[in-house]
DNA sequence: AAAGTAACCTGCCCGC
DNA sequence: TGCGGGCAGGTTACTT
């Protein structure tokens, strides 16, 4: 679901809601969502704490707690988190058969009990969205092996191409891999790629100086445009940002699950292949490998 | 060491 | 109508 727009959409509207509040209680419906500690232990350890600050790295949401403990929450494919889904008048989550029913909320896994009465719910159809909670030597642990954001002032083209020189094949392969640059997943890498008129399967070590420097502005450019539209809901029931909106950047995709149809630059038909078993959408005619 | 594959899960859509 | 296969925004562990 989420790549670096989406997440970061979250994370100024997590940042707006509850900094400072204070997690009263937590209820959990699915147990496997928390990897590496029991629901008994994560109630203890966060129940009563308030939320001192929200961080993005990657693709990771980061929850700091007061007790210096923080909630590492990656959201893989169909997770969501929402606010403020609750039954006003029970002062209690909504009730399970009216959850149900809803395409989002049915979906429910876990649900922070805040003290302005609000529910933060975490809501994840396929159940691959993971909770951690660390301490903050974990955390740095967890962390360590997450590429630079490409939003960072530290992501300039000559650092670009060192990271480059690290790795050779597929252009797509190397732009998704969160190990060198953190936060594109496979919409955005298409869409960079057909903004700097590169095919998906250009190997690496062929890139020419100018693809260089059109692939680093196309990231920039592709990923600002995404944040500033609140990111992609590709699919009916794919991401919804804090408040269970979808995003706005659906109708600038260029390629990406546009198989078969013109391209909006030249007109030639826009194709799918499989790249690393992930589909990869591009134009023929824009597109030079 | 890099590359491929299965696995984690659930739901939907398509064709037969 | 039912069933099987393929598809889906991500990552990791294991095998070649």
């Amino acid at each position: 679901m989420p790549e670096l727009a989406e997440v970061e959409t979250i994370i100024r509207q997590l940042e707006k809601e509850i900094i400072n509040k204070k997690i009263e209680d937590v209820f959990c419906f699915a147990p496997v969502v928390l990897k590496n500690i029991p629901l008994s232990s994560f109630k203890r350890d966060v129940m009563g704490q308030r939320i001192k600050k929200i961080e993005r790295k990657g693709k990771n949401i980061l929850i700091y707690l007061s007790n210096e403990l923080v909630i590492l929450i990656h959201l893989k494919l169909t997770g969501h988190l929402l606010i403020g889904k609750y039954d006003a008048k029970n002062n209690q989550l909504i009730p399970r058969e009216e959850r149900l029913k809803d395409p989002i909320n049915r979906f429910i896994r876990l649900a922070f009990l805040l003290n302005d009465n609000r529910f933060l719910v975490l809501s994840d159809l396929r159940k691959f969205a993971k909770i951690l909670l660390l301490k903050p030597e974990e955390l740095e642990k967890e962390l360590q092996s997450i590429g630079i954001d490409p939003l960072s002032n530290d992501f300039n083209l000559t650092n670009f191409k060192n990271l480059l020189t690290k790795k050779r094949g597929p252009i797509k392969k190397f732009l998704m891999d969160q190990k060198y640059i953190s936060g594109i997943g496979n919409i955005y890498s298409s869409e960079i790629l057909f903004e700097a008129r590169i095919h998906p399967l250009k190997k690496i070590e062929k890139l020419t100086e100018e693809e260089i420097k059109n692939l680093y502005k196309a990231i920039k450019k592709v990923l600002l445009k995404a944040i500033k539209y609140q990111g992609t809901s590709a699919q009916d029931e794919s991401y919804r940002n804090l408040y269970g909106e979808k995003g706005g950047y659906e109708k600038f995709l260029k390629v990406y699950q546009r198989e078969g149809q013109k391209c909006l630059r030249c007109g030639q038909v826009i194709k799918r292949i499989k790249i690393d078993n992930r589909s990869a959408f591009f134009c023929p005619d824009c597109q030079k490998i």
